[in-house]
DNA sequence: TATTGACTTAGAGTAGCTCTAATGTGCTAT
DNA sequence: ATAGCACATTAGAGCTACTCTAAGTCAATA
């Protein structure tokens, strides 16, 4: 009986980053249990949905496709027995996360060469003009 | 005159780890400039277009749309007097990447702390039968 | 000669958004 | 009261960047 605190779409959209036209998606292809919603039918947005929506977020952002995250989503929904099973899923995901950090730098070392050949050539080209 | 290599779609994946639908995708998309066939028309990669295509390879992993990267390349065919343009894309660029560095960091704790939460979680199921 | 394995194209399919159109609700200001 | 505004709803179209399929060509090898 405590009191419970709801979020509208916008609300949520300001709360996590996600577009509201991404948040609607993503409820749509119920990624998020038990959504409920008002007498305007009105999407209902409780704590726990809304860091449900931040774990996919994150979940997104290693590569994680949604149609993994909706199992990953129905396996928390089967309770604690299903945790090796998360367990391993995490795992195979944090690999999939080095692999990717490992890429943003060499994307990092990428630029930073380019940036340093353009500053160079510059130089190069202003000196001409300098005397 | 000097001996050039050529290379063919399948060598260019295989040097890469882009898809071939990938290669054909973007050659066709224009990316590569002065790309030139064979007699069976078949695409010829020198050494200049496979480093093309790992530089699009980068700048795509760091968030470039396929379109801004046509208009780097573009700027690439008209000579010296674009760099200092190009080094203005390759500073947002690199704001970008350093971005995205942060949110794969995070993604990495995320995915961390999870692991932490059901290992304590395995531990204490696994101490219930311990004794 | 037939199979294999590379290549070609046009075009369909897919994921994950992203946006639009048409419509509804509830509040506030005139 | 009603007009405007900011929010909400849906179905469905559009977009990017692949990804794949079908139908066919070509060269070498068994």
């Amino acid at each position: 009986m405590s009191e419970e605190k709801f979020y509208s779409v916008k609300d949520v959209s300001d709360k996590t980053g996600l577009s509201e036209h991404t948040i609607r998606y993503y409820t749509n292809l119920g990624l998020i249990p038990n959504l409920s919603r008002d007498n305007n039918h009105y999407r209902m947005f409780d704590q726990e949905a809304l860091d449900i929506l931040l774990a996919i977020k994150c979940l997104r952002g290693t590569g994680m496709s949604l149609k993994d995250i909706k199992k990953y989503m129905d396996l928390v929904q089967m309770g604690d027995s299903t945790i090796p099973t998360r367990y391993n899923i995490m795992l195979k995901q944090k690999e999939a996360v080095k692999t990717k950090l490992k890429e943003v730098n060499k994307q990092l070392d990428f630029v930073n060469y380019k940036l340093s050949l353009y500053k160079e050539k510059m130089n190069v080209g202003g000196k001409k003009d300098e005397k």
